[in-house]
DNA sequence: ACACAACATGACATCGGTGTCATGACACCG
DNA sequence: CGGTGTCATGACACCGATGTCATGTTGTGT
């Protein structure tokens, strides 16, 4: 590989005087740059970043650990959606910061964790970003006071700078967009209590239904005691819990679910009871997993995590933090999504219902 | 950051021992030894490969080029299942190997990548793999002649190296194995023929078909001429497309999908046609999405893309050309998968056929 | 006790860029 | 015409790790 000094030979210069031509940083002889710029090209020079981040001390690389890349496509849990869209939103944003990303998979083995801070290191970063696979809390290795984090889609109690997904907004917008489609009779069957999300939602889904001069059924929300898995018993817990809320006095004319694959799988289980979606109930999910939502049929009404956008602002915050500009958040930082419209909720007839604007949400 | 130099004052000894120590490259007595892990464990030193690099001329990296991260989870084309299977296979291979992945993501834009290969060339990549989001010939940009490359599900005609699924293979295993199910009205709703894949599969289910006497009848055999979009057309089209099979005169007993969201799709047009799964009509899929087969209910019967396997073959192919021990393959290496069993498929009564065993095929 | 090998360690140069300072060539001004 | 400033360029050191070679130290056989 050609070097700077192969080049400063071809052109009859100095290696300093190549260099000012690449980096542009004092004046060159428009002759000497032609002359220069012709020896790079025919020798195919490129500079080593090696050796620049060596002397200048500044690495231009940027980390990133995740279990994204390993786990999204096939995990079996019932964890959101890709956080990979976290991933592409930091992908996005550092491109034009001229950073380089580095790209680190824990493969679902947090006790890797260590040893990829430890490579990072190793490659001098300039910040660290730690992405999860969900709404959660995280306990992470100590790393070099000195290196900049950000924590994207969870949080620790060392007050570690984060940016959270809105899940309280979240299932308030979706279920506002309910009310002012008629439903008044809302089911929620919601995750397991023991993630974090959880609870934020809730108290969306309440608040919401507060607003609107609803009265809280709590025959009406089941939360998921374990998390819904793919195995038989997972089902046969779903299948119970629709069942249930569906033989109530004054069933729900929608159900919620606490994602979209719960969703997905009750499309199954309610044909297989002879239901027509969303005439004879309607169902709305939670994540706003494309794959899922457009391809079903009828497509699905769901609350969209913002991953992208929450990816994008992580990274605009390390970015600020790396180069002094941005001020530290002492809280979380919260990031809002929309509420995708799909065909699986049908438009009741409001009987004597005024035609309030009920916080509808869109685009 | 502390360097091999501030350890070597801190132990009293020469940076040249230390470094000794650190790479147990020559022999270093237990006490002095000791003096040195002692300084570098307070002084928190890690040793900076950016200056290893330079003096050894070896950056340890590898650089992988993909759309996948960028496109997987959203992307509304008809394209396989997520190309991301072949990173996370990359990622796993390239772990045991010390080397650290560089990866890039084109975000969709071919005219991209020309500068993230020269992002790579001034991090002096060892090696560069190129990961396409469904099997496909593409062209790629020329890179210095001297740096090893290697394409993963796609290929080249300047001969570069490459690893691909092996389509012929899969869709015969998979139709061998609906016929060991009793099935011999086989329909074949393919993907557009314009996809490398299709003559490939096509050419699968008609030799098995052949190797089981049965008669192929076109009619049974639906290439799409467009790629099935997610737009009302691409609904109607494939919509159409089953209309035509089931109403044949003598209609089939399964019919294969181009790739498993087609199923998908399916399941809501056949339900709604009135038809039960599989006990009226049984499906397969192509791609082994497991999001997809494993959600769906019935479970769904799916041909695997070995993307996995085909990341880990790319991979250790690379690695064997970077250090010389593996010869560089002159035609495509192909890659076969299982077939993946689900509830979709019905066990036919066997009326007179023998009980052969004709290639069925399992995990 | 002596010669010589094996061992342990250090001095120094080197990898490829770039910051600092010096130097030579002009131009401008009084 | 000499002094001073600007411009264009080069010489040299340095960033951090390590290969090479030299040097000092200890052990071993006779």
């Amino acid at each position: 590989m050609a070097t700077i000094y192969d080049v400063a030979r071809a052109a009859g210069v100095s290696p300093k005087t190549v260099s000012r031509v690449l980096n542009g940083d004092a004046p060159v002889k428009k002759h000497t740059k032609e002359a220069v710029n012709k020896a790079i090209a025919e020798l195919g020079y490129v500079p080593s970043t090696a050796a620049r981040a060596m002397r200048s001390n500044k690495s231009g690389l940027v980390g990133l650990i995740t279990g994204a890349i390993s786990l999204s496509p096939n995990r079996s849990e019932n964890s959101g959606l890709p956080d990979l869209h976290i991933v592409q939103g930091i992908q996005r944003a550092m491109e034009a910061s001229g950073k380089t990303l580095l790209i680190a998979d824990t493969g679902g083995q947090m006790d890797r964790v260590p040893q990829l801070i430890r490579t990072f290191e190793e490659h001098r970063v300039e910040g660290l970003l730690y992405v999860a696979d969900h709404h959660r809390k995280v306990s992470l290795p100590p790393v070099s006071p000195t290196t900049k984090m950000v924590l994207a889609n969870c949080f620790d109690d060392k007050g570690t700078p984060s940016v959270l997904p809105n899940d309280y907004q979240g299932q308030l917008n979706l279920v506002n967009s309910l009310i002012s489609k008629g439903h008044r009779r809302i089911a929620y069957l919601a995750l397991s209590t023991q993630l974090v999300a959880t609870g934020h939602r809730i108290a969306g889904y309440k608040d919401a239904l507060a607003a609107a001069k609803i009265e809280f059924d709590p025959a009406l929300m089941v939360p998921a005691e374990i998390d819904i898995s793919e195995d038989e018993a997972g089902v046969q817990l779903l299948w119970d819990a629709i069942d249930r809320v569906l033989a109530l006095p004054e069933p729900p004319t929608v159900i919620c679910f606490g994602n979209d694959r719960m969703a997905m799988r009750a499309y199954g289980i309610l044909r297989s009871r002879g239901l027509a979606l969303p005439d004879d109930l309607s169902v709305a999910g939670y994540d706003g997993h494309r794959l899922i939502t457009e391809t079903l049929y009828p497509t699905l009404t769901s609350a969209e995590l913002p991953y992208a956008a929450i990816g994008i602002r992580a990274t605009e915050l390390l970015l600020g933090m790396i180069n002094g500009t941005a001020d530290v958040p002492t809280t979380p930082i919260l990031v809002g999504g929309p509420v995708t419209p799909g065909n699986s909720v049908k438009d009741l007839p409001t009987p004597i219902t005024k035609l309030s604007s009920i916080g509808r949400t869109t685009r």
